[in-house]
DNA sequence: CTTGCTGCAAAAGTTTTGCACACGT
DNA sequence: ACGTGTGCAAAACTTTTGCAGCAAG
């Protein structure tokens, strides 16, 4: 966590952000239009996992009209800018988690909610690591999903099974 | 050729896993038919992750009609008997492994081809029970899956960049 | 002014479902 | 015989693409 002038830890870095995209569109010769821009603010305000649906739905509650075509072509550029990342928990849709102020890659999925939590596992770095150069590999990237009962879900675990999808 | 009583660690457990599944379908009120015998044969001999649609043209190419909602509609029961689990490595599609015999759980995944090996890391389990009791969550199962470059593709680094579009 | 971007509509892709008929128990 | 399974066709769903007008550099 070495960053050039200041580290406040709540607020995610939102200029900054702003700049790398701007800065990766204007090397790939693409433009930075009002519409990015708030597609990037609404992605920078997710604290943890998110779709490409409710990004939409949640714009267009707060009044900013824009096309899913436009999100989903966003989101791609915000992914090959390093910004956010692809996390695949669920098979129905993709998922997406910022990567540039922290990255957890690591995530507790509950098995009854379907919640998903961001955890920190700093360990499994070097594992993942080692994994790698035993088979050959040179590591770019991992990820660790997790799946088990909360606790919120192991306290109303007597009640009917609620009828969601078990996802494994 | 099999008989009861013998334990060759080539061939995965065919007689077990069909069993599983025969007494998983009687517990539910569901029907062993030949069409799902047939499946699990197919699933049987995948030695590592597989999709649904590859699992369709394979059994066509040998002459085993089966339909596509079927196949949709089996792996779900053996999911549910926990004889397969699905993957998740990719956004496009579901893949889907074997977790009868052995379960690696964790898979290396070249950025260049997409090639997909799955991997044995025994160490994750302990730490993913660690991380999981951290944060009261009752551990069910996990998966790691790792993003690198292949020593083959490492090998091939200055060609083309192999135009697929990078996962992460 | 040139080039890329947006939104619409429609396409593409995988996965699911309704229905009539066939099969396992 | 009963109830469940199968295949077909079509739906549902997320994601992508072609195109005409619009906006950023």
């Amino acid at each position: 966590m070495a960053d050039p002038a200041q580290k406040s830890s709540d607020e995610p870095l939102i200029e900054p952000a702003c700049a790398v995209f701007r800065r990766f569109l204007k090397q790939q010769g693409l433009k930075f239009t009002s519409e990015r821009a708030k597609i990037l603010n609404a992605v920078l305000s997710k604290s943890s996992v998110f779709e490409a649906d409710q990004l939409l739905t949640e714009m267009r509650d707060v009044g900013h009209s824009v096309s899913r075509p436009t999100i989903y072509r966003t989101l791609k550029h915000l992914r090959h800018a390093n910004i956010i990342r692809q996390v695949l928990i669920d098979a129905k849709q993709s998922h997406y988690q910022l990567s540039i102020g922290q990255d957890p890659q690591s995530y507790l999925v509950c098995i009854d909610t379907n919640e998903i939590f961001a955890v920190a596992a700093p360990e499994i770095d070097e594992f993942t690591r080692k994994i790698c150069s035993d088979h050959g590999f040179e590591p770019v990237s991992h990820r660790l999903i997790m799946y088990g009962v909360s606790p919120k879900s192991q306290a109303a675990e007597d009640d009917e099974s609620s009828g969601n999808e078990v996802l494994r």
